[in-house]
DNA sequence: TGGCCAATCTTGACTCATTCAAGAAAAGGA
DNA sequence: TCCTTTTCTTGAATGAGTCAAGATTGGCCA
């Protein structure tokens, strides 16, 4: 059964933040462990198939707690429901598919926030630039290709 | 009275993108360019002093025809209702202020799109790198000074 | 181990930006 | 000027996300 990373990582997660363990908490770190981007309403289902009773609020509140504390990071590209994925700490960025949404990761090629310099920071004090890659993802590619 | 580039320019705007001149159309490019990073409740507010009868549902629809033709341009930030700006094609970015809110634009360093390379595509064939810069603004800087 | 208190969860109503729908009005070409 | 298409108005609907109040539960400490 190796070392149940499935069961004890989440909760040493909670633990090590401060927070307390609880079995919507849990679910949740595992769904958006294993559906990477998924939007609310991906993790609440995930979330029910292990417990089919936990509400649409508790999702929204443990979500909320999760990336408060940094143990997901909250991605909104625009005309798109709030996302999560559990990858945190790497400054990483995003490429978005424009024809259906898809979200794959690209790493950041400076490594450390802010990553970018502003050419003129109009006297803001700037700690993190935020970039989204907007294209075309290989299958909606390879669909309009066929048409 | 100058050239009245208050009444022509926004005609002309409409014509060359071929679009009909109404009054609710030229009293939104007005706005949109006299009040830069307006949400669309601003936009109504200041469409309503040039003619209050304006509804607000003309509003949304003529910022979406106007958007769609590239005559102005929508930006969504996170946490943020939609706004728009009238500073179109030159592919800047944005300073967002997490205090306050303030935007401020920042001229793109290399002049086109995409403007960065992505360290490592996963196949998405990419036409434009956004790129918003979150940190505190001059004022908000000095009220934190303050206290 | 038991009990307390604060943190968390449930239920259900609510907000608010934005969109939809259907009929009325107006722009622009013939 | 007339007709067709586009646009505007009015009013209702949608839907992600939030609020509130009471019930429950986890963690800490004796």
């Amino acid at each position: 059964m190796g070392h149940m990373h499935d069961v004890q990582e989440p909760e040493q997660m909670l633990r090590s933040a401060s927070l307390r363990v609880t079995k919507p908490r849990v679910a949740v770190i595992n769904a958006v462990h294993s559906h990477p981007h998924a939007d609310t309403d991906t993790v609440l289902a995930a979330v029910r198939e292990t417990d089919p009773e936990i509400s649409h609020q508790a999702v929204y509140d443990v979500l909320k707690v999760l990336t408060k504390s940094g143990l997901v990071r909250r991605i909104q590209p625009k005309d798109s429901v709030a996302r999560y994925e559990s990858r945190v700490g790497d400054n990483h960025h995003h490429v978005v598919c424009r024809s259906c949404g898809a979200i794959a990761d690209v790493d950041c090629a400076t490594g450390s926030a802010p990553c970018l310099e502003a050419s003129n920071d109009n006297g803001f004090q700037i700690e993190e630039a935020e970039v989204i890659y907007w294209g075309t993802c290989l299958e909606c590619q390879e669909t309009a290709k066929a048409s």
